[in-house]
DNA sequence: TCTGGGGTCCTAGGACCC
DNA sequence: TCTGGGGTCCTAGGACCC
C-alpha cells in the first residue's frame, strides 16, 4: 500500500435530484423527489423533512407535502454520468466506475504533473461543477475503502482527506453503520451484541467476529476495522449479469399477464445485451410474493446467447416450473436477468463446404448478407472443425 | 417504512470428474 | 466392497450497494 493517500472516490450528490435541479432552474432550492411510485431520489431539501431513497411516494408526500416530484428521465442521468467520467478519465487514466454516480480514482504518481491528492481533488470537484454542472463529494486516504467512508462523512458537496497518521483515529470513532458492507442485516447482529463503533469491532478477534457473521464478512469486517484494504483500483471492470425487473401490484394475475410481462423484460434485456455485444449463458427468474419473501430460478444453456427467443424458451420454462410457488404465494414482482456473460457476442456455428479457402469465404460471406458486412471479419474465426465458431457482434 | 429497478458478491449442497 | 481428497460447475438463497 502507498504511504500517501492517493486513491479519491468521488460520489455524486442525490444525483438524480441534483440532474433535475440543474435542468430546471424552478427546482433549485426546493425539495425533489424523483420517481413516483417509489422514491428514487431526493434532493437535500427533501431529505431534510425525512425523505429517503426506496420510500414509498405516499409515505414521502406525507413527510414532505412542498415538495416536487417528478418522473425519472434516465436519458438525461446516464449523459451527466458520461460527462462526469470523461471529467474523471481527464484527471487520471486510473478510473474504476462502481455505479452511475460514483468512482474510484487513482491518483499515485500525478503530484509532479497535478499536485498533491489533496488539490487533484479539489480540483477535480470545481471540474465537475463547471463542465457538467454537479455538485460531487471526495474523499480522499489510503484505501478504497476508506475513501468511501470519507466521502460519505463529507456529503454533501463536501472533501475530506484522511491522512494516514490519523486513519485509526477517524474510523474507530464511527457507527459500524459507515463500513462498507455492513446493512441492516449485519448491523442488526452486531448490535445485539452491543457493538455499536467501529472501533468496539477493531477489539474483537478475527474468530469471534467469523463466528457471528460468517466466514467471509467476518474476516472482512475485521479487515476494514483495521483499515487493512490492498485492492487496488480497477480500470475496465465488466458487467457480470444483466437484468430486468417489474413490481406488478397485488393480484390477481392471470398466466397470461405473466407471459406478457415475461415477455417484455426478455426483450428488454436481450436488446440491451445485443446492444453492448454480449452474450450470456444463465438465465434467472426473480420472484417477489405478496407476503414479500422471494425465490430464483435459474438454468444455465450449453452456450451463451442474446437471441430474444431462446432466452425467453429457459425463461418460460422456468416461470412454468415456478407456477406452484406463484398459486400458493401470489406474486408481486417478476425479473429476469442473463448472467454468466461471455465478453464475445454470440457465436454461431457455420458448416463449411470444404476445407479450403474457398468454403471459408463463401461461409462468411453467408453471415455478412445475415448479419451485415460488419458482423464478423476473418480475425475474429474462432476454430476450425466440422465448421467454424464465429463470434457474432449483432447490431 | 410496507418496499423500484438495477446490480455485486458469497455460501452451501449436489453432481460429476479425476 | 468400501472408500479418499480435490476441483469445477450448477442451482438457490441471501446480504448488500446505489
Amino acid at each position: 500500500m502507498s504511504s500517501e493517500a492517493s486513491i479519491l472516490h468521488a460520489d455524486l450528490d442525490a444525483f438524480y435530484a441534483s440532474v433535475e435541479q440543474r435542468d430546471d432552474p424552478r427546482l433549485r432550492g426546493r425539495p425533489v423527489i424523483v420517481g413516483g411510485g417509489v422514491v428514487l431520489a431526493a434532493s437535500y431539501e427533501a431529505k431534510a423533512c425525512g425523505v429517503r431513497t426506496a420510500m414509498g411516494g405516499r409515505m414521502a408526500r406525507a413527510l414532505c407535502p412542498q415538495a416536487i416530484v417528478v418522473p425519472p428521465r434516465m436519458g438525461a442521468y446516464s449523459a451527466a454520468s458520461k460527462a462526469v467520467f470523461d471529467v474523471f478519465r481527464d484527471t487520471t487514466p486510473l478510473v474504476e466506475g462502481l455505479s452511475i454516480d460514483e468512482a474510484f480514482l487513482d491518483v499515485g504518481g500525478l503530484r509532479k504533473v497535478s499536485g498533491s491528492p489533496a488539490d487533484i481533488a479539489a480540483g477535480l470537484r470545481v471540474a465537475v461543477r463547471e463542465r457538467v454542472g454537479l455538485a460531487i463529494t471526495v474523499g480522499v486516504a489510503r484505501t478504497k475503502f476508506l475513501a468511501k467512508v470519507a466521502s460519505g462523512v463529507a456529503k454533501p458537496d463536501g472533501l475530506l482527506v484522511v491522512e494516514p497518521g490519523r486513519e485509526l483515529e477517524f474510523l474507530h470513532e464511527l457507527p459500524v453503520e459507515r463500513l462498507w458492507g455492513v446493512g441492516t442485516v449485519t448491523s442488526a447482529k452486531l448490535r445485539a451484541r452491543r457493538i455499536v463503533t467501529v472501533g468496539q469491532v477493531a477489539r474483537l478477534g478475527e474468530a469471534y467476529l467469523v463466528s457471528v457473521l460468517g466466514q467471509h464478512a467476518g474476516r472482512h469486517l475485521h479487515a476494514l476495522a483495521h483499515n487493512h484494504d490492498p485492492r487496488p483500483v480497477v480500470v475496465g471492470r465488466r458487467r457480470r449479469s444483466m437484468g430486468a425487473q417489474r413490481a406488478l401490484g397485488r393480484g390477481p394475475h392471470t398466466g397470461a399477464d405473466l407471459q406478457a410481462a415475461l415477455a417484455g423484460l426478455v426483450d428488454r434485456v436481450g436488446r440491451r445485451m445485443r446492444k453492448a455485444s454480449r452474450a450470456g449463458r444463465t438465465v434467472t427468474l426473480r420472484l417477489r410474493f405478496d407476503d414479500y419473501t422471494r425465490a430464483t430460478r435459474s438454468h444455465t444453456l450449453t452456450r451463451p446467447t442474446s437471441a430474444t427467443a431462446v432466452l425467453l424458451e429457459a425463461a418460460r420454462e422456468l416461470l412454468a416450473a415456478a407456477s406452484p410457488l406463484i398459486a400458493e404465494r401470489g406474486i408481486t414482482l417478476i425479473g429476469v436477468a442473463v448472467g454468466n456473460l461471455d465478453s464475445q457476442g454470440e457465436q454461431l456455428m457455420l458448416p463449411l463446404d470444404g476445407p479450403d479457402e474457398g468454403g471459408l469465404d463463401s461461409a462468411l460471406d453467408a453471415v455478412r448478407e445475415r448479419f451485415g458486412s460488419a458482423a464478423v471479419t476473418r480475425g475474429t474465426l474462432l476454430g476450425r472443425g466440422e465448421g467454424f465458431t464465429v463470434p457474432l457482434l449483432p447490431d
